[in-house]
This record gives C-alpha cells, sequence and structure tokens, in this order.
DNA sequence: CATGTAAGTAAGTAATTACTTACTTACATT
DNA sequence: AATGTAAGTAAGTAATTACTTACTTACATG
C-alpha cells in the first residue's frame, strides 16, 4: 500500500467522522492528508469512491470486539459474571483511551446515516455490525453448553450487550462524560442487572 | 400558531431527518412544504434558525415515552414482567404503526450527528434523552419500593432498557427487517434478559 | 543522460446553495 | 376605494464544491 495513499484515507476516515459525507469537502480531506486535492482525485477517481475505499481499508480495522475475545479463549475456570464485567472494562477503556477508536466510533455513526440513502454503504456497516454480534453469541452459546449460562437466545443476548455499548459510547461522544457517572461503575452496574436482572428473587 | 409556517416545519422536520442538516436544502424544504423558498426565509431568517425552530417546535410532541406510562400509573397489582412486557411491545408498535414516529426518529439521530458540532443542539437533545430516562428510572424506583424489583441503581436500569429500544430501531431503519426476525418475539428475548438476568439460578 | 513516475501548482468549469432584492398578486380590514 | 398583509415570481449574488486540464518539479531507474 502507497503511502500517499495511506494518509489520503486516513485523512479521509477523520474527516468523514467528523464532518459527515456530505459535509467532508475533498480539499479538506487533502489538506489533513498533506496532498494536493489534485492527488487525492488521481487515487480515488470520486469522494463516493473514496468513501468505499476508506470503508475496505478499515473492514479489519473495525474488528476490535474479535481482538477483545481471544483473551477468554484459554481461561475456562473463571466466573462468567467476572469474565464479562472484565469484557466489558476493557470495552470502556479501549474507547477511552485510544483518540483513533472515537473517530473509528464516529466514522461508524456516520455510515448509519449514509447507510439510510446508499445500499453499498449500508452493507458493509451490516458486515461490520455482525462481526461484532456474531463472536459475541458464540461465546455466549459456549456459555450455555457450559451450564454457565441459562437457555436463551444467545443473539438476543449479544444484542442487548452490544446496544448498551453502543448506545452509552455514542451518548459520551455527544455530551462528554456530563451525561453519565464514572465509566467504571456504570459498567459494574450494567454489568449486574444484564447478568442477574432486575428481578427480585422470589417474583421469578 | 400560522398555516404556512407549521407546514414549512413538518417539511423542515421531513427533510432534516432525510437528509440530514448539510444535506437538506432550503429549496427541498419550500417544495415539500408548497411555498417559495422566499417565504421559508421571510419566515425563518436562515436555515440554522430553522433547525431551531423546528426543535422548539417538537418538544413536547417527542416526549412519546411519557404517555406510554399513563398506561401504568392506575394498575397496581400487574407483574413487572408483564408489565415491561407491554411496555416494551407499545414502544415497538408505535414505531411501526406511525410513519411520523419513523420520521422523528431519524430527525433525532440527525441531532445526535449534528450535536457534536452544535451545542445548541446536543442541548436540546440531551434534555429529550432526559425526558425519556427520567419518568423510566422513577417507574423503576416505585417498583423497587413496591418490593417488586431488587435494589438496582434506577437510572442505569432505564438506560439499559433504552439503549435496546433505540439500538435496535436504528438497525430495523437503517437495515429494515431483515437485520432481527419478528419484532415482538425479539422483545420477549429482551425483556427475559432483562428482567431475569442471563445466569444459571445456581450461579448468583 | 534519458525516460518514466508520482507529486505539486495554478487556473478554471459547471453546478449548487444560502440568501437577497425588487416587484407583483390576492385577499382581508378599515 | 384605500391600505396593509401574506404570499408568489423572477432574477441575481457571492461563495462553495466536486472535479478537470495543462503544465511543472523532483526523483528514481535503466
Amino acid at each position: 500500500m502507497d503511502d500517499t495513499e495511506q494518509r489520503i484515507l486516513d485523512a479521509a476516515l477523520r474527516v468523514f467522522a467528523s464532518e459527515g459525507f456530505t459535509g467532508a469537502t475533498t480539499r479538506r480531506i487533502a489538506e489533513e492528508a498533506n496532498v494536493a486535492e489534485v492527488t487525492l482525485f488521481r487515487k480515488f477517481k470520486s469522494k463516493k469512491n473514496l468513501l468505499k475505499e476508506v470503508l475496505i481499508n478499515n473492514r479489519t480495522v473495525f474488528s476490535s470486539m474479535e481482538d477483545l475475545f481471544q483473551l477468554f479463549q484459554n481461561e475456562k475456570d473463571v466466573n462468567l459474571e467476572t469474565e464479562l464485567r472484565i469484557l466489558g472494562k476493557n470495552i470502556a477503556k479501549a474507547m477511552r483511551d485510544k483518540k483513533k477508536d472515537s473517530k473509528r466510533r464516529m466514522f461508524m455513526f456516520m455510515l448509519f446515516e449514509e447507510g439510510r440513502r446508499r445500499p453499498e454503504v449500508s452493507e458493509a456497516l451490516s458486515s461490520f455490525l455482525q462481526m461484532n454480534i456474531k463472536p459475541l453469541s458464540e461465546y455466549f452459546d459456549l456459555q450455555i453448553k457450559n451450564g454457565k449460562m441459562r437457555t436463551t437466545n444467545s443473539r438476543s443476548a449479544a444484542i442487548t450487550f452490544v446496544s448498551y455499548f453502543v448506545y452509552t459510547s455514542l451518548l459520551r461522544e455527544v455530551f462528554g462524560d456530563s451525561f453519565f457517572g464514572e465509566h467504571d461503575e456504570e459498567i459494574e452496574r450494567f454489568i449486574d442487572i444484564f447478568t442477574k436482572g432486575i428481578l427480585k428473587a422470589e417474583e421469578k
């Protein structure tokens, strides 16, 4: 992969993420990448095509959720609740630490908007989301098999889990940390509800 | 309220929702409202100001969640799980039936994007979200007091609940119904997890 | 040295867009 | 009949934007 091309792709990711597809200008992207605007067109033909290439370029990088799961592949005797708590905090940590991730998250967010109008975009988005949900529901299936988790639809459980993290990280992005309190405490509370439910014991 | 003004506000809501703020043109909005473009500027001065007025105009209408809760104010002896199941299905039904709601949801979605750049927008969005979360967590507080729900942070419970519905309705909007199965079944499964948790009884 | 390649510079085109100005039409109130 | 008001028509302005063309510079390779 060309260095100049890569720099343009990275810049495009950033600018698309912060301005949206319509709001992003090729001039801004070129500026961000430190190339002449014309170079951008020579390499990528059109703005539309650039978006497509950014998507392809980041397809593997987006699957960060998959990496997080490799942590658990070996450890077998750990408590499920503890494991999820660790997973949740790792996700939160990844979101906090890496500024790159914030850009990616916002880029994804932009894809939601753009996906409503452009089928190729929604397709790319769909396969990315599946990439997050699939390993998680496979993990849940395993836990059910191991008798650590009660029999529920594993995909529904995965969606519930992912919903929370997507939604709250979105809110944190828009409102800063003012909307919630401390990250880890909030996650503790979610995991508590997710694992034990909200009902009183005798009501079940 | 002026009839023409209202027609412009309604049209603006629709166009902002489907095109985003940047993508929406004043020409399109005027067309949708069946007025001359110049009328739009006479009444609302600028595109920015129009967005602001749309926000103000819809502030009360957005609080649909509040209405849904009035259903429960009187019934006291119903099972909490059943109640939540009904609430969930009502939300889903409202989303399915009313086409207006789809526009509002998409408008809200656009606000997330726009809110990152414009503080007035994120402010309006914040107060709207509070409007959804507040009655729900008050409801949970009541249930805890009545001994039907175990002691958890009611706000965290509300956010978990809302996360699921916001996220899945977003996905349905972008991907159609292909991403999930039947609406009601999916909700049943979520409520099951939300109320009972995912752990096996002996693991708690 | 000669040639090819990747990049920049500069200027420009055609379309779009938010917004303005000047004037007209239709209707309602005094 | 006279006046005010809310709307339309038409034309235009200044800026922006995606994208193009023509030419130049720098560098690497044969």
